[in-house]
DNA sequence: CACGTTTACTTGCATGCGCAAGCATATTGC
DNA sequence: GCAATATGCTTGCGCATGCAAGTAAACGTG
């Protein structure tokens, strides 16, 4: 009974991360001209301390491989949303830090994703509602890393 | 107050299911050989009546473009798990269909898939708890087509 | 200090996917 | 009945992504 009750919820996160994403992705590339997991990107960077992080650290975060976020950065940087900053310490270490413009773009993108969120959630949910989906979601996600919220 | 919510639902709902998918991702390709949009699919289809759906269907259904469906179905029908299927009424049709062995290995699949997702909601979930987020998420997902539970 | 191991990043290759175009068939309007 | 349009599917192309291998730098152990 409860197995099928995990599967059901399971199968109901999938697809309701399918059509949020859709939905954002339409706006991003719209407004902005960037992709979900850019705008994603620049979230985590905006949050992190000094507005950088490393490679493999923004990798973890988002779930992706750290070859990914060094193909990702690339095209980021060169429109001077973020910029690259070696670490005086360890040569190895290459950070991506949000550069001004990009704190800016992340600040705009926030809120259309603000927006489409909450159009997500159409008129029929009350504060309650939403508490009580957070506090159910948080402990699913508690443990991973960078919440960016 | 609201919007922030909203923002933070949404987040942890991509949150969760990158984790889910990460999660099945590995006991599929290991214990099956099939990707987590394999297996899916082959879900959609034992829902459907006759095991049966054309390949727009299966794409609305899936959220995919339907020349992805094409390639899908390809090695899968190679590997004997579903088959083509032309209609009599409308030549266009070509519907794939679920074979023995396919119904066999969705049974499988959906096993293990239970297993995992009974795994993502460990121990500190109740019923109640698993009741409550089953009826939340369902008013975000209760308007697509293809529900798969 | 030297050598092996670990860590951070990049690059080559293969795969999965969407979009636009193409093709065949069905449906609609006249 | 025929042309115009719409629908279902496939194919070519480009982009995003993961994996494995390669490189460079830091770390640990003797």
């Amino acid at each position: 009974m409860m197995e099928k009750l995990c599967l059901q919820n399971t199968l109901r996160i999938l697809q309701s991360a399918d059509q949020i994403k859709a939905r954002l992705s339409g706006d991003f590339a719209s407004v902005h001209g960037l992709s979900v997991n850019e705008v994603l990107l620049l979230m985590h960077l905006a949050q992190a301390p000094l507005n950088r992080l490393s490679r493999v650290e923004l990798a973890k975060r988002m779930h992706m491989s750290a070859s990914t976020i060094t193909r990702m950065a690339a095209p980021l940087e060169k429109i001077g949303l973020v910029s690259r900053q070696a670490d005086t310490r360890d040569a190895r270490l290459a950070f991506v830090v949000l550069t001004k413009p990009g704190l800016e773009k992340e600040k705009e993108a926030r809120a259309t994703f603000a927006k489409q969120a909450t159009h997500v959630f159409r008129d029929r949910w009350t504060q309650k509602d939403l508490e009580q989906l957070s506090i159910l979601l948080h402990r699913l996600t508690a443990d991973a890393p960078g919440d960016l919220t």
